[in-house]
DNA sequence: TGTACATCAGTGAACGCGCGTTCACTGATGTAC
DNA sequence: TGTACATCAGTGAACGCGCGTTCACTGATGTAC
């Protein structure tokens, strides 16, 4: 049946909002249009009224997903790795980093897919290098892009092992090499909760 | 028609090489027992009579992967840091790191496969230690670990990116941060040619 | 404001395709004599 | 060493299932009067 127009707005951003945490819980190949559209509360039929296919949204999803979700505030660098490098993002598979979550799958994507999760990437890196150590804005942007990659492969390891000791030592010694060297410079300012 | 004995060892290597390959170029969900069948010489059905299902193959393809596919020498964590760090490296997308490749996926994968991949990633630390910087073992370790991350986290964030001049800062950026730290205290032994 | 009806978002069955897996068959291997 | 035959690795058709996508239908919305 017909349903009113904001119920329309809605309906999509359930669908937009479920395919991010699912994508980046199951991967692109594996998340379903079923799972995606009952998680939203709707069945499979509606689905090809909001996107024109499964990889159009799943592109939407990432872009989403890169994007924070719609958050505005970014935390700092020294903040950001903090809370990247624990158990609790380990664990949250759906809510957590979608570079981390889908980037390497993403290699085989269509390029719409690949190209939301770039841009996504790039703003990021604009965003936490304000708060990196650095004279310059280009050793700043150079601190950011190495704490990145380090926390992206860190996360990765970590829950491809199925080794409990060395998925935490993978969190632990990063996070003992990486924090020190980003709290000496930067202003410390620890106030933001919405880093991931 | 039956074949020899060394004929069915021989199909049977040419299976894990190929899933090998294929699992690192396409993902565990898209590579198919025919795609692996074929580059090996055979057809879909004689795939049973060597493993016991797709995720068994799999998972021998990933320890297969994972101890280097038989070499028995290792680079130096140095030179093996220099040659990932590389364009080359970044579009052998079916000989290049297991870890970056497939990790990731991993987690979504039977614990048979995330076994293989975690004490192939232990081996390897263990080796890389050897001529890391630091002087004890503890710190050794720490380095390696470290470096690993940051090469997996810069070679997935550099092959998912669509645009080429940031895959290529990443990659840049990374081995600039990355290889001084290792050369001070290294032997310097780049000799080995076969890292990857 | 009230009513009649055209619109159209959502439903769920159906279609088509691809892939993992099975199986009856083939014919080369390798062994028993 | 030579031969007859049992074994069994590989073949390719077939099966079953799941998933992306389509479509005829339903009934609530929202508009024209």
């Amino acid at each position: 049946m017909k349903v009113s127009r904001e119920q329309v707005a809605e309906n999509r951003r359930k669908i937009l909002a479920a395919a991010a945490r699912l994508v980046r819980k199951r991967g692109f190949d594996a998340v379903t249009i079923d799972e995606v559209t009952n998680e939203a509360g709707l069945t499979r039929g509606a689905f090809y009224g909001h996107f024109k296919s499964k990889s159009d949204l799943m592109a939407q999803a990432c872009g989403y997903a890169a994007r924070r979700e719609g958050k505005l505030e970014y935390p700092s660098l020294a903040y950001f790795c903090s809370e990247y490098l624990t158990r609790r993002h380990r664990e949250k598979h759906g809510e957590g980093c979608v570079f981390a979550a889908t980037g390497q799958e993403a290699v085989r994507q269509p390029i719409e897919i690949r190209h939301e999760l770039t841009e996504g990437f790039k703003k990021r890196v604009e965003h936490l290098s304000r708060s990196a150590p650095g004279k310059t804005s280009k050793e700043k942007r150079s601190a950011t892009i190495t704490a990145y990659s380090t926390l992206v492969g860190a996360l990765v390891l970590a829950r491809m092992s199925d080794d409990p000791e060395l998925s935490d030592e993978l969190l632990s010694v990063n996070r003992d090499v990486l924090l020190p060297k980003l709290t000496r410079h930067s202003t410390n300012q620890f106030t933001l909760r919405d880093c991931l």
